[in-house]
DNA sequence: TCCTGTGAACTCATTCACAGCC
DNA sequence: GGCTGTGAATGAGTTCACAGGA
């Protein structure tokens, strides 16, 4: 194993890392050999400079002058990443958006495979999923226990997020991405991102109306918001 | 040029105060009249500091040694997030992840309104989601133009994102949502926020890793004790 | 020359600590 | 006493600018 270099990481980088990932994949296809980092910054809608620092958090990766060997690079990042090895994730809660996830071909290509998909309703329990079945809620730990899942993604109700979390953490899952508009309490050592599609919509729909210099609203709001990506 | 007050909000502010609206709306349900800052911050997931320094932004909105009031506060915050209007938006890309968003009560609560939904497969036009039918995508341009819509969500393939997005913003639509996994270009003015899903199960996985094998770590990272959201 | 790698400067955000008011 | 409002301190993340190798 190639454990190159005692660097740290920032969480920042590690987001972008998968970014420059996909782009590169892209790239391939087109039978180049190299890439520069402007090109490929803005590809990924990001600063050169601030690519070019995010990779040498994996030690150097590129060649003075030249640029980075597209196949070399992806080698590199898809280490960096945990490698091709798959990754059991259960998802509990299959309605909308729990079968847009599980369906999802974006997660199995890059090795995030839902070996559990649990919900509540016996309406969907026993359906199928992106060919995998839904089982009741209530096998959760079990599903856990057999599948050795270190990721949970939840996609519940607001109401029951917390005990679904709770669950999952005491059957061992670490790693939990949270969908339900909740913050979730959970012990140290489990670590739990949030997304929340709602609030997204929300601080744009924010920024729209400052554009438009509207409603009195309260006191005091930016003028200009600068255009651009991100 | 009037100018006015050199106060703005942070973005990172304005996405916390959708969440705290959140949060006073289910301590509403229970009667209670105050809150004070420790409580609203510990049910939102956040410091409460920084949940007092997020309010201030709006100008002094609590009690000094009481707290808020819960009424009065989320009449405030409800103001500064664009008040009670509808919000007409439209959605491009009727797949799993679109249906589910379009047909998300989390969004029609807040005054996002579908009013146009677009997808270019003949088999999806004609059909219904949450109520609206599902339009071809080459009516884009004339339901801009007939609702009036400011904000657009894509959650088409990748492929053809970026020519999706010119045309929305060709027809007028100045914040763009963007789920495809791809980085928009877009001319100065027009707002372009970018939701990846694969990118942070990604990251999830990233950090799952270090914890399991190797003594290599991430920078800083919040000692995730509640809900290391974000 | 071209492009990478990286310290340093800077901007943005969070957290602390305390002053001020009830 | 309790709790808000806010300057100051800290920290994270981004951008700059240039050194250094191909």
């Amino acid at each position: 194993m190639s454990q190159s270099r005692p660097r740290i990481v920032p969480e920042a980088t590690v987001a972008r890392l998968a970014v420059y990932l996909r782009v590169l994949a892209g790239l391939a296809d087109g039978g180049r050999s190299h890439v520069s980092s402007g090109e490929l910054a803005s590809a990924a809608g990001v600063n050169p400079a601030g690519l070019r620092k995010d990779l040498s958090y994996l030690g150097p990766c590129g060649v003075r002058g030249v640029g980075y060997s597209i196949s070399g690079l992806r080698e590199r990042l898809t280490e960096a990443l945990g490698g091709e090895r798959s990754r059991p994730c259960v998802l509990v809660g299959i309605g909308r958006l729990g079968s847009a996830l599980a369906d999802y071909t974006g997660f199995a290509s890059r090795g995030f495979q839902f070996v559990g998909l649990l919900d509540s309703d016996p309406r969907t329990v026993g359906t199928e999923v992106g060919g995998v079945p839904v089982r009741p809620v209530e096998e959760l730990e079990a599903v856990v226990a057999d599948t050795q899942a270190s990721i949970g993604v939840i996609t519940t109700p607001a109401e029951v997020a917390q005990s679904v979390c709770d669950r999952l953490v005491t059957a061992g899952v670490r790693s939990i991405l949270n969908f339900a508009p909740v913050a979730l309490t959970v012990p140290a050592g489990v670590d739990v991102r949030k997304v929340d599609l709602s609030v997204e919509l929300q601080v744009l729909a924010f920024l729209d109306q400052q554009r438009d210099g509207s409603p009195p609203v309260v006191a005091s709001m930016r003028t200009g918001v600068s255009g651009g990506a991100r």
